[in-house]
DNA sequence: GAGTAGTCTTACTCGCGAGTAGGTACCAGG
DNA sequence: CCTGGTACCTACTCGCGAGTAAGACTACTC
């Protein structure tokens, strides 16, 4: 009567890789508050107390989600862009990689943004580095190439409303799945790189050919 | 021994604006779930049971806080803005009216956008409202203006490509908050107006002198 | 001043969920 | 076969917070 069911006896790297990925599930679905440790171990397939012997308290736990995930995503970025282009070739690698990510993982995309941002305290400082390493990017992007005398400041804070943008586009992408990760990238890069007042005469920019 | 303190047998009316106001204040501080009736009745002055007689559960007295403040951003927004104006001028006028509302009411707009948009269930369906006014309001601002034979899809995508923007950066600007009310909106308008491909090249928008 | 409608309180119940105590099953090596 | 260590469990404690019962106090009317 147990030919199925419980796995048992794993060794503990894996049983943390299983637990974690219940987590990221759990905590997307339902919110931090809201997730129970009971539901993730449930989830997990695996009781409480280990759970707490593996991971710590629910707090370290959500901590852990957090960094994992942005690592995660960072890596896919930094996989997907191509350097050593054009920069509008550039920032529309970084988004397609981006939105791809997103799209592909949009569990970890709540867990990581949506959540993380509503809980104050210790969880926003993993946050806020991981965005910090994003407008750098940009920032160095705009910096490089830009002709007119833009002071650093300047580009910081584009580039903010730029990742800014990005990360609500892809928080209002999440209630909008229909669609497509190309299009919303490229209603993006448009947006960004056109500006409407180009887009109302018809200016449209696209993607340099194929490849 | 009773001069000050509680203030005595007041009227249902003003009794539930101060329980409006004292649930708002609580939930941007704290978020939905952590804020508990106990803290929101303390900060309204009054007892718990009132509060359940006045305004329903804790959900009820949520979603009810939603609509009010909604109803006062989009208000605020409308008053704002300037008709039978050029597009651009539009635009700029609502966005200032947008982020001269956020900044003047940021516990509203936490309690309104990032508290709201991330309890699922009924309280999104408010938001998913507000947003769809706004989203119409900016399309047919665009469709109005628009000089190329865009679908009235195309209009709508951009529109809600342009709040989502400003929705996040109001967001970000809540964490950002040394910054004045009109830097971020003209950031905004410059982004989504300009564009990066004409801002690296030096051109930028700005308003037509003064008035 | 007796009735009654509306304001307001203290003092509970009760379930849920974080965290734990105290084990049992299984597998080494001796 | 014992000894220890690691994986794993059932079954709790305990506090917090949503929601309520039952009544007290005030004010206004006739």
């Amino acid at each position: 009567m147990r030919t199925e069911g419980r796995a048992k006896r794993l060794p503990r790297a894996v049983r943390e890789r299983q637990i974690m990925d219940a987590a990221v599930d759990v905590f997307s679905r339902l919110g931090f508050h809201a997730a129970s440790m009971d539901e993730i171990s449930e989830v997990a397939g695996i009781s409480k107390p280990m759970l707490y012997a593996y991971l710590g308290s629910k707090d370290e736990l959500f901590a852990t989600c957090i960094r994992r995930e942005a690592t995660r995503m960072m890596e896919a970025i930094a996989t997907g862009v191509e350097p050593d282009q054009e920069p509008d070739v550039q920032l529309w690698s970084g988004l397609r990689a981006f939105f791809g990510f997103v799209g592909e993982n949009r569990a970890s995309w709540m867990v990581l943004h949506r959540q993380a941002s509503t809980q104050g305290g210790p969880f926003a400082v993993e946050l806020t580095d991981m965005r910090g390493r994003a407008v750098s990017l940009v920032a160095a992007l705009l910096t490089q190439s830009t002709k007119a005398p833009a002071t650093k400041l300047e580009a910081e804070s584009l580039a903010a409303a730029l990742v800014g943008a990005g990360e609500s586009l892809a928080d209002w992408w999440l209630d909008h799945p229909e669609e497509p990760a190309g299009v919303v990238a490229a209603r993006l890069m448009n947006l960004v790189w056109m500006g409407f007042g180009d887009l109302v005469d018809g200016n449209v920019w696209h993607p340099p050919s194929r490849r």
